[in-house]
DNA sequence: CGACTTTGACCAGCGC
DNA sequence: GCGCTGGTCAAAGTCG
């Protein structure tokens, strides 16, 4: 935890005034969402980003939504959860969808977060009979993936998002009623993991941590055609014009941190079709009655439909 | 029976 | 050094 929270982290929050992207018709709101970017680094908040994050971090992070540095689009907010802002635009504890992002772990760990401690243990030395392998090695230094935060309103603790996930734990999170889950991606040689807690502050927001990037596909076994349209959102992009992008979170790994996505060939089987297009803001609260699978199974992620 | 969840225990890191 | 906390393991339990 409290390397978490010395992590530097980018956020952004999708606005909720400009809910209506599908109409009657089911034609297409063109307003893209607000995007929201702040960021912390350690306890502090920075309300202009771009203050201390690289150019090229910052850039990543506003084109991933397909905005401008500089676009007015983008505001700033002080903390997760619609906490305190003073800007002009306040972010409500209703933001649909947040990310924030951290840094590849053994940079931040190394230059900013912890003093550099030397391995303690010798692996062979204790009794590491029953708990051996547990930690990786010990004295080896755990190394942090990169890893992104999603904040998303919805009633179910475990979103989908086309991949298998196995839990591999629970514990009870400090000055909160609701529990922290664990779970790992159960696609073999594939290490990521990802946590789901409840925002304290407003339990119908929870917050996703992906730690680590896909190595493989999403498997294709996926509840029906669920995974059609996964893959084909995936793999086939539209132009904008016709189609709403769809979002998720191996491509926000892919647009925000491009410099860290080029180790062991991760991604390249993904196409990164966020570049030059606008993200749509997404539906809540089962609005559109023809997306129900899709809701039901990605309750408050992005999802996109042919128009 | 395999896949998955639950849950108590263990370990590492950190602050005091 | 000690205690707290987050993260992980793995045995046992559950489910389809």
């Amino acid at each position: 935890m409290s390397d978490e929270h010395r992590d530097h982290y980018y956020l952004a929050s999708f606005q909720e005034d400009h809910h209506h992207v599908i109409d009657e018709t089911g034609a297409y709101n063109q307003k893209p969402p607000s995007i929201v970017l702040s960021s912390t680094y350690g306890s502090q908040v920075f309300d202009d980003p771009s203050s201390y994050m690289s150019f090229t971090d910052y850039n990543s992070l506003a084109n991933a939504f397909g905005l401008s540095p500089s676009s007015s689009e983008v505001f700033s907010i002080g903390d997760l959860g619609g906490g305190g802002n003073n800007n002009e635009n306040p972010v409500t504890p209703n933001s649909s969808v947040s990310f924030s992002s951290s840094e590849a772990g053994g940079e931040e760990d190394s230059g900013k977060t912890k003093k550099e401690n030397p391995p303690k243990v010798s692996e062979d030395g204790g009794q590491c009979s029953k708990k051996e392998g547990k930690t990786k090695k010990k004295g080896e230094k755990r190394q942090r993936e990169p890893r992104f935060a999603f904040m998303t309103k919805s009633e179910v603790d475990h979103l989908e998002d086309g991949y298998r996930w196995r839990k591999y734990g629970q514990k009870a999170v400090k000055n909160s009623p609701y529990p922290r889950s664990y779970y790992k991606c159960t696609t073999q040689k594939c290490t990521v993991k990802k946590r789901v807690e409840r925002s304290f502050q407003d339990p119908s927001i929870v917050i996703t941590t992906y730690e680590g990037q896909h190595n493989h596909p999403i498997p294709v076994t996926l509840r029906g055609n669920t995974a059609a349209m996964f893959s084909h959102s995936m793999f086939t992009p539209a132009p904008m014009e016709t189609t709403r992008p769809v979002i998720f979170p191996q491509d926000i790994l892919v647009q925000m941190a491009p410099h860290l996505s080029n180790q062991a060939g991760a991604n390249s089987t993904y196409p990164q079709i966020l570049n030059d297009q606008h993200l749509y803001d997404h539906q809540y609260h089962h609005q559109v009655p023809e997306y129900g699978l899709v809701q039901d199974i990605v309750p408050s992620m992005f999802f996109k439909q042919e128009p």
